[in-house]
DNA sequence: TCTAAATCGATACGTAGCGTATCACAATTA
DNA sequence: TAATTGTGATACGCTACGTATCGATTTAGA
């Protein structure tokens, strides 16, 4: 087992302190080079079908390149879909919070719909077999946008929107579940109107016959 | 090419009318080895990691056995997993509409948390790059609790528990699909209280607080 | 009873991608 | 200049794919 210092090879994003070695550093464009190969290739055949060898003839590199700064193919396939993605889901700030859910829920089904939705279910889908793809799609992506949903409901309760009683995992859970679980299996369509039916069930209730 | 004539190899049912021809029959008992092999593989390894050939050992047969009745892995393994699942799902019958989707989803919880939702799980992430299996998942397994449910919504409807103006489908995405993102993505615990929560919610909705 | 048809398990085949090792060369630092 | 690290190329053994072929076995019909 043959120590390689600078190793970065992980799902944290990299280079915070480098070590400042002897050495050839790393080509960044390389880096860049593979990330949007890797990134072409998960929403043209998905992340099952996608091989190291496919994106190293993509990118013009050889494998032995990728293997050297990724551990996996899991947690390549995750910094290419955040370098991609991340910027895609902005929170609206209307005056209201459910106001502000309603319109955030619009966006995911947008960004859901369009070619970056089928990496979402790609690697949803790979997450069932890859336990490091599946902790990785939790860190470094659901829990970021949780944890910014959670402020807008800590927001409606303190505006009296939404009773202190709820629970805010359980609340999103059940407005944004049914958005993803159309996307994975695609059994109805998956529009703004079903996001409005949602919202509305979810605040008025079934009793409240709206 | 060579046309073998009786070769059934579907994602229906088999055997609806053997067109009666000459030759040695398929061993049922060869036929019930392979999907016992099959389940047991899957619960252990996920849907990805399994193989013919790894089935093929574990069932004592030829691979060739498996490929002459099946066309594809997804294929099998849906035979195998409705096989094991079909009679899982129950639904009750108490009084009320709302009280029997209530019990029932919490059926869907134990089960989801039995070895079986590691099954279901690996199912819809196979889907997610093998259309043969997500078509299959739909209309083989999710299909028909979907109209099992709805009936029970019609009731609801009927004993004026649900407003006529819901949309079935919506409404029982909105129940279910937690249960099944929270059984993929596990992120949070999939329990009897979940189930009570969402349907609380859902009932009494966020204005009127419970 | 004999013949044609179909299944059976076993085995061999070429193909693809895995992850590792080794190479000569290039770039960087001390 | 010398030591160190990255780079692309190539070769390696491995596993599973899906197909083809084999002799043996079971079955239906003439």
């Amino acid at each position: 087992m043959s120590r390689k210092s600078s190793q970065t090879k992980s799902l944290q994003n990299s280079e915070l302190t480098e070590p400042k070695t002897a050495g050839r550093k790393r080509c960044p464009i390389t880096h860049q080079n593979i990330l949007e190969a890797t990134s072409e290739l998960l929403s043209e055949i998905g992340f099952s079908n996608l091989t190291i060898e496919g994106i190293a003839a993509r990118a013009g590199v050889g494998k032995t390149t990728i293997y050297r700064r990724w551990p996996n193919k899991a947690s390549l396939v995750m910094d290419a879909f955040l370098a991609e993605t991340a910027p895609q889901f902005p929170y609206p700030n209307t005056g209201s919070a459910i106001t502000d859910i309603r319109e955030q829920m619009k966006l995911v089904v947008k960004v859901l719909n369009s070619s970056h939705g089928n990496t979402v279910a790609t690697l949803i889908g790979g997450s069932q077999t890859d336990a490091e793809l599946a902790e990785a799609f939790r860190t470094r992506f659901l829990a970021l946008r949780r944890a910014e949903s959670k402020a807008i409901v800590k927001k409606g309760i303190e505006q009296n929107e939404i009773p202190s009683s709820i629970d805010a995992d359980m609340l999103l859970d059940t407005l944004y579940s049914p958005l993803y679980f159309r996307l994975l299996i695609k059994h109805a369509p998956l529009t703004e109107t079903f996001v409005d039916q949602i919202m509305d069930l979810v605040t008025n209730g079934l009793t409240n016959n709206a």
